[in-house]
RNA sequence: GGCCCAUUCGUCUAUCGGCUAGGACGCAAGAUUUUCAUUCUUGAAAGAGGAGUUCGAUUCUCCUAUGGGCUACCA
C-alpha cells in the first residue's frame, strides 16, 4: 500500500526563479531521486495578473543548468496533465462545484469596495463564521436572490466554509505536529468568478491530490496555510492520501532583516538568481549565476548545504552523492542567512577540480569578450595557460586578469614593482639573460631553469631583484606561475621580445 | 495587533542527557615560494536570558527576549 513517491516543484511564472525557489526544487529533485520517484514541474500561473512573459522559460532553463531532471512537465509531458493551472479550469470548476453541493463552500457577492468598507468598519475584521452573515453570499441572502444574482451575471467568488472551534492538526516531517485553532483561520477565497480561476489553495490541493503527489516539500511561508489545506483535503474526502508536508526554512538576507528577496542581489552585490534575467516590462537586468562565472556543480552543492548537512563534515559533494547522501532528519529548522563568501569558495573548490579542457572552453569566450580572438591560439596553448594560474581564480572571469598576459604582451608595468625591482642595472642585466636565453640549448622549463639559475649566481647577481625584473617584464607585474613554465608555453622569440619591450619602455632610473 | 515557526562561533553547521562544545567559510599569524596564489600549520571566535526535570543539561519542559513567516478576489 506503499505509494510511489512523487513529489513536485510549483513555481508561479511571476518572474525569475530566485535563489530559494531553486534549493526547493533541489530538495524536491534530491529527495525524489533518492527514493526513485517522480519530480514533476507544475506551473501555477492562476493569477493573469501577475503573469510575466518569459518566466516559464526561465524556470525550465535554470533547471536544466543546474542538473535538476524533471520527469513530469508542460515540456516532458506525463500521465497527469495538464501540467499548467491555466489550463485546467475545467477540473478546478468541476471541483469547485462539488465542494459547492456539498455545503462546504459558498459564493460570495461582496465587491472589493464593500470588503474595504467592512475591514475598516470593524479593526481586525475577518471573513469567518463570526461575520459572514452579515455579508452578503449565498448563506446570508435569500436563495431567490442569490439565483438572480447569479443570473444577472454577478461576479462572485466561492468562500471555502471554515468551521470554528476545531483544533486542526498538520503532519510535517520537521516540525512534527503543528496545531491551530480552525477559528483564527478566513474564509479563503478558493476561486474567482470574474477570470474563472481558481486561487493557489483550491487549485494546489486538487492538483496534488489528481497528480498523486506523495510529499509536499516547500518554503516555510507555507506553513501558516497548511492548516487550511489539510480542511480542504477533509473537505475533498481524501484526508487518507493526504501528502506529507515538508515545510522548508527560508533563506535570509546575509544583512540581517528578512527574507532573501530580489532586491538584495543588486543591494549587496551578488547574484540571487540562477540565471541572469532581462525584466521584459523594466528592462532592468538582474544578474546570476552562470553569467558570473558559476558552474552549476558548485551552485547546487552550495545550495544544498544550506539548510541541510549530511550529518558528517563533508562538504564537497556532486549532485550522485547528495541524492544518496540527502535526508530530511539532517534538515535545520531555522533560517539561513546567504553567505555569498562561502559560495565562492565552492566556486573555487570546483574550478580547481576541473579540467584544463573544460576550463579553456569557458575561458574562450571571456577572451573574446576582451577582444582576443581564441582562434589566433592553439587549443593546446590555452589550456595549459589556463592550468597554471587556475589556482588562483573563483570564477572563470578572474582567468582574464590571471591569464591575460599569455596573450598581449603588457601594457604597463606595476609601478610599485617597477620602483623596488627595476634598477639602473636592470636594463644591462636583462640584455644579458636575452644572451642567456638565446644561448639555451633547451627552453623547456626543467631544463632553462638550471641554465638561467647558475647564470644568476655565477654573476653573484640577487635573485629576487633578477627574477622579479624579468618577471616583470614578461608578466607586467610581479605575479603569476612559476616563471619557467611561463616561458616554456610562451617560447624563446615571445620572451626575449618582451624583455627588450620593457627595456625600452620602463623609465631608467635616478 | 493576532497566529505560527525558530534560536550553538560574524556566517553555514555537528552534537540526538556525559563537552576539554567539533568542522567549514571568513579573519589573524606562521611555514613553503625568485613573485602572486595554491597548499600546510596555528590562533581568536558560540550554546539569548531565567526557571524547572535530572546524579548531570547545549541537548527535555515552561516563561521571557530576539529573529523569521503569515495575516489579499498574490503565490
Amino acid at each position: 500500500m506503499q505509494r510511489k513517491v512523487r513529489v513536485r516543484f510549483a513555481p508561479s511564472p511571476t518572474g525569475p526563479l530566485h535563489i530559494g525557489g531553486v534549493r526547493t526544487a533541489l530538495y524536491n529533485y534530491l529527495f525524489a531521486r533518492q527514493m526513485g520517484g517522480d519530480m514533476i514541474l507544475r506551473i501555477e500561473d492562476t493569477d493573469s495578473q501577475r503573469f510575466v512573459p518569459g518566466a516559464e522559460d526561465y524556470i525550465n532553463e535554470a533547471l536544466a543548468w543546474l542538473g535538476i531532471g524533471i520527469d513530469e512537465g508542460v515540456r516532458e509531458g506525463g500521465n497527469y496533465g495538464p501540467y499548467k493551472q491555466s489550463e485546467r479550469r475545467d477540473i478546478y470548476r468541476e471541483y469547485v462545484g462539488r465542494l459547492l453541493d456539498a455545503g462546504k463552500a459558498y459564493m460570495a457577492f461582496d465587491t472589493p469596495a464593500e470588503l474595504e468598507a467592512a475591514r475598516a468598519a470593524t479593526p481586525n475584521f475577518q471573513y469567518d463564521a463570526s461575520t459572514r452573515m452579515q455579508m452578503r453570499n449565498s448563506l446570508s441572502l435569500p436563495p431567490e436572490e442569490v439565483k438572480r444574482l447569479i443570473e444577472a451575471g454577478e461576479k462572485y467568488v466561492v468562500r471555502f466554509k471554515i468551521e470554528p472551534g476545531r483544533e486542526v492538526k498538520v503532519n510535517d516531517m520537521l516540525r512534527g505536529t503543528v496545531s491551530i485553532n480552525s477559528s483564527i483561520l478566513d474564509d479563503k477565497v478558493l476561486y474567482k468568478k470574474a477570470d474563472d480561476l481558481p486561487t493557489y489553495h483550491l487549485a494546489n490541493i486538487v492538483d496534488d491530490h489528481l497528480m498523486e503527489v506523495t510529499h509536499v516539500i516547500r518554503g516555510e511561508e507555507w506553513l501558516p496555510s497548511a492548516p487550511l489545506h489539510v480542511l480542504l483535503y477533509e473537505a475533498f474526502g481524501w484526508a487518507d492520501t493526504m501528502p506529507v508536508f515538508v515545510h522548508l526554512p527560508l533563506l535570509l538576507k546575509p544583512d540581517g532583516k528578512g527574507k532573501l528577496s530580489k532586491r538584495d542581489g543588486d543591494r549587496l552585490g551578488f547574484p540571487v538568481f540562477p540565471l541572469e534575467w532581462h525584466d521584459p516590462k523594466s528592462g532592468e537586468v538582474s544578474s546570476g549565476y552562470r553569467e558570473r562565472g558559476y558552474l552549476p556543480e558548485a551552485v547546487v552543492n552550495f545550495l544544498a548545504l544550506l539548510g541541510w548537512n549530511p550529518g558528517d563534515d563533508t562538504e564537497i559533494m556532486s549532485m550522485q552523492e547528495l541524492i544518496e547522501k540527502f535526508s530530511f532528519e539532517h534538515c535545520s529548522r531555522s533560517g539561513a542567512k546567504f553567505d555569498f563568501e562561502k559560495g565562492k569558495w565552492f566556486n573555487h573548490k570546483y574550478l580547481q577540480e576541473m579540467s584544463g579542457e573544460r576550463l579553456a572552453q569557458l575561458f574562450k569566450p571571456v577572451m573574446a569578450e576582451h577582444g582576443v580572438d581564441p582562434a589566433a591560439f592553439d587549443d593546446e596553448y590555452i589550456v595549459r595557460a589556463v592550468d597554471m594560474v587556475k589556482s588562483r581564480i573563483n570564477f572563470v572571469s578572474d582567468l582574464w586578469a590571471n591569464a591575460a598576459f599569455f596573450f598581449v604582451e603588457p601594457e604597463s608595468y606595476d609601478p610599485k614593482a617597477v620602483k623596488k625591482r627595476w634598477s639602473v642595472d636592470t636594463p644591462r642585466i636583462m640584455g644579458e639573460l636575452i644572451e642567456v636565453l638565446e644561448g639555451a640549448p633547451d627552453f623547456s622549463s626543467a631544463a632553462l631553469e638550471p641554465v638561467v639559475l647558475g647564470w644568476i649566481a655565477d654573476k653573484g647577481y640577487h635573485l629576487g631583484n633578477v627574477m622579479n625584473a624579468f618577471r616583470l617584464a614578461v608578466v607586467g607585474e610581479c605575479k603569476g606561475p612559476h616563471m619557467f613554465d611561463i616561458t616554456e608555453l610562451m617560447g624563446l622569440d615571445a620572451t626575449v621580445r618582451r624583455i627588450h619591450l620593457a627595456v625600452e619602455r620602463i623609465p631608467k632610473a635616478e
